[in-house]
Formats: structure tokens, sequence, C-alpha cells
DNA sequence: CCTTACGGTAAGTCATCCCTTACGGATACG
DNA sequence: CGTATCCGTAAGGGATGACTTACCGTAAGG
């Protein structure tokens, strides 16, 4: 049961992360986001593709254009699948990875 | 660069997260790892080489034996990667990550 | 010593990508 | 209606990576 398994392998690839992130920052059409890439833009759209597959992105046609966003479903679970290794990996080592590591944290665990 | 950048290419495969999860719930020998995976034992060795390097296992011998055991210090790279990213994605762009986390210092003149 | 178990490394093969160019469908505008 | 722009998809090639077998160094035990 790996719920995160094709987030970590989108996220995997720069050219992908380099995609989510500006998309993070603010919702863009394909060609202005091919622009700001030193790739083409038909391999952009491939990546969209995995990331939309990845639930990391969603879209919405504009016109002629086609507006993608950061999706904030597929971060949710990713940083879910990443808590539960946390907690888990703590084991004897808990006090010092709390010395080394605090999270922003919105509500109480 | 990006922080996050080893450990998200390190967890993308199948095999090394079956391993890193593996080593998250218990410590274990190479061999012992070898035998509950459906890959030789070489294999695993490359692969805790390249778990290592992205810092989410530390290994130490144990007279003939070499045991790993997950390192959470991998897992807060990521887990810090992804928070910020969270926020972004869900338009908190007020000071919630920089009052909690590593303050992102805006380039300063 | 000599043998056995454990594990890291080397070399080679095979699949899986990532990117490219080329093409086709859809929309805005004259 | 004709044209230009925007974008997804197909096809192919080159690079990266995961796995195998073979080999070597090291530690325990007789």
């Amino acid at each position: 049961m790996h719920p995160a398994d094709a987030q970590l392998a989108a996220l995997a690839d720069p050219t992908r992360r380099a995609i989510f992130e500006r998309l993070v920052k603010k919702p863009m059409a394909v060609g202005e986001l091919a622009r700001g890439l030193p790739v083409s833009r038909p391999a952009v759209s491939q990546h969209l593709a995995a990331l939309k597959a990845a639930r990391l992105v969603a879209h919405e046609r504009s016109g002629r254009q086609n507006v993608y966003r950061a999706n904030p479903e597929g971060i949710a679970a990713l940083r879910n699948y990443l808590d539960i290794l946390w907690t888990r990996a703590l084991g004897d080592l808990k006090a010092a990875a709390e010395a080394t590591y605090h999270r922003p944290r919105k509500d109480k665990p």
C-alpha cells in the first residue's frame, strides 16, 4: 500500500520539480511555462501529464490556453506518507532528531 | 539547488522504498534484508549505497555483519521541502512558514 | 591454517526514461 | 472562410538506471 508512489516518481525528475515549483508560485499556461525552461514545449506537456497523473497539478482550459495550477491533494499524500515514516523512524533516536528539526505545524499531533 | 533532491531520487525506486521501509521498522543486516526481497544481494548493496548517499540510512558493522538503520535526517529534509511547498500551494504566503522554519531570508540589498 | 559466511565492487545487459521533431485537432480573429 | 496560435500526441533516438553474475577482501570458527 503505497499511496505516495506516483508523487515520488513524479517529483524525482528535476525538470518536473522545476515545473511543479513554478506552478506552486503561480498558475500558468503551457506555453508560458515552456518559455522559462530549457526544454521544448512538448516535453513540458509530457511532464504535465505525469504530474497530473500523480494528482500534483490540475488544469482548466481558458480559450486556447490550458492553465495549470498546483494541486494540494498530491502534496498531502506525500506529507502523510512521510509523517508515518517519520514517527516510526524516530524510535530510540527521538531525542537527537527533534533537536535538529522543527516542522511548521498548524495543529497539534 | 534543491535540498531534497537526493531523497526524492532515492525514494523514487520501488525496491529502494521497500528496503527503506523495512529499515524504518527494524534495523537489519544486508543478508537478512536481501532474503526478504525479490532481488539479489548485490542489488540490495547498491540500493543501500544510494540510500546512504541521500542520508536516508546509516550503518554500523557488527562482526561480519553490516547492520543498516533508517536515518531521520533524510526524512526531515523531505518533510521540510514539502512543508514549504504545502504552505505555498494553499496560498498561505503569510509569514506562517518563516516563523516556524528556517527563515527564507529575502535578499537584502 | 583452512574453511565458511558476509558484504562491497566491477563489468555487462536490458529496460525505462527524457527529449527531440513532426503532425493533427481546436480556438480566436481578420 | 482562411490563418495563426496554442497544445496534446506519436515516433524515434540517446542517455540513465536497475539487475545480474563473477570476483575479492574481511571476520568468525574448527
